[in-house]
DNA sequence: AAGAATTTTGACCAGTTGGAAAAATGTTAG
DNA sequence: CTAACATTTTTCCAACTGGTCAAAATTCTT
């Protein structure tokens, strides 16, 4: 309990999937695999962000550095990983991964910017046409289904915001901000045509941001306290119901019709 | 931007108060300074694990470098802290540093250990003898000031969490799973007696935990995204007031009367 | 003030880390 | 087949890391 070796400290320590070859390190859609290998066109590698066109056998391999770096980022943070750990999981040696992204920052990088455009579809997606109610209700839905489905993408933003958002603060300043500025505004109309409660709509949504995302960064211990009875992959579907009445309803004030 | 030299990577780097002379490093009641400085007694340090009763100029000592190590292991988590780092941060060097607690590991393990005792008094404190909307409602406004008065405790916590809780991960399953029974089980009753809505006691907890917590853990995009205007210190009083309405009557349906 | 104990420091170490260079090994177009 | 390019591996390095140690400085006791 006490060996902890400097190199590979913590029980969770990520070496699950190694580089499953055609992994997919973003939540955009899998490639669907059954296409056959095609030969591999000219590359031209070292000029990556140049202006190259960049074959596929490369996106491959970035794909594979990058599922490989969500893992160990996703739980070390970016000071506290290596790429020595992250070239392991993913197969390669340092080097090599070197050849495919030079410096470490360059990896978490392309792995934070992915990530916040997709982890903010469901917000952007909420439409101010829409019904009030439904419209929230599925948004809350969507986020805790990506807290089941992409818990890594979760926690790299966690570690993220811990740090104080180093990397993307500007864009929080700005895009994120705007961004739910926008939305607020939307819940605000809703409100005035009395379509939903009166409240919020900043805290609101981050009410809405920390329980979803709870259940993907807090997941050991929300396991932990269900035990083995009630931690399985029901979990989620429990919270969905819960934070449905939750959101709805409140928890406290008992009903007052029997 | 793109410089980072290895040491002092984030622009979070914590450096704010350095070695305060008596920084309290838990959450205890500060020791209301103004006691002035009694002549130190016997030390007889290299055996603080022992038995020897620990002088008060070590404790002093101990207090200024578990400040400083919270400062750093709460933004950085473990691996990704450095000796140094705290070193620098308490204002001593690091073989002095090391000889009030040997090894990094020492430091953290009393940081988190003191940490899960208080962390979780605010709900060992709910009374099942008292009046249950109350306890309640009481248990959020602790929980959201202790985000707001220990952002850094959160931070550790929620550090540790994302990494899989390695090293309370025992403690976690033991500890914290018996009181959570035990509180559910307090809330179960209340329900049956109709005192407070029918609802999953597990998740009610988590949502508090969630809500509350996320305003420490994510602080900076909290402040960033209610922009200047708002992000000021009334954000937790705003929070707070959201949140009653949250778990009283929840925040989407429209009021019944009007 | 002297001796004993404690605290602090400076030098040092072995292992790790991010990264560079270059040689070695493919791969492919002609 | 071979030149030209792409990829991988080997070797290497300087800075950083956690930690040791003995000497020096300080503090305490008497």
């Amino acid at each position: 309990m006490a060996s902890i070796k400097v190199k590979n400290d913590g029980p969770a320590s990520p070496r699950k999937r190694a580089a499953n070859g055609a992994g997919a390190a973003s939540m955009k859609a899998k490639p669907a695999a059954g296409e056959a290998d095609k030969p591999p066109a000219k590359p031209k590698a070292r000029t990556t962000g140049k202006g190259r066109p960049l074959t596929r056998i490369q996106r491959e391999k970035q794909d594979i550095i990058l599922e490989a770096a969500l893992d160990v980022f996703s739980v070390y943070g970016f000071r506290g990983s290596t790429i020595d750990q992250i070239a392991e999981v993913a197969g390669m040696s340092k080097p090599n991964l070197l050849y495919y992204f030079p410096r470490k920052e360059d990896i978490h990088r392309r792995l934070i910017s992915e990530l916040l455009v997709t982890w903010l579809e469901p917000l952007r997606d909420i439409d101010a046409d829409g019904d009030p109610i439904p419209e929230i209700r599925s948004y809350i839905r969507r986020k805790i289904e990506m807290a089941r489905d992409f818990p890594r993408e979760s926690r790299l933003f966690a570690n993220e915001m811990l740090q104080g958002a180093p990397h993307i603060i500007d864009m929080i300043e700005v895009d994120l901000k705007n961004l739910v500025d926008e939305k607020a505004k939307v819940l605000e109309g809703w409100m005035d045509t009395g379509k939903i409660a009166r409240t919020d709509p900043y805290h609101l949504i981050f009410s809405i941001w920390a329980t979803t995302q709870h259940y993907a960064d807090f997941d050991v211990q929300v396991r932990a306290v269900l035990g083995r009875d009630r931690g399985g992959e029901g979990r989620f579907e429990d919270a969905a119901r819960y934070l449905e009445q939750l959101f709805m309803t409140g928890v406290l004030m008992p009903k007052k019709r029997a």
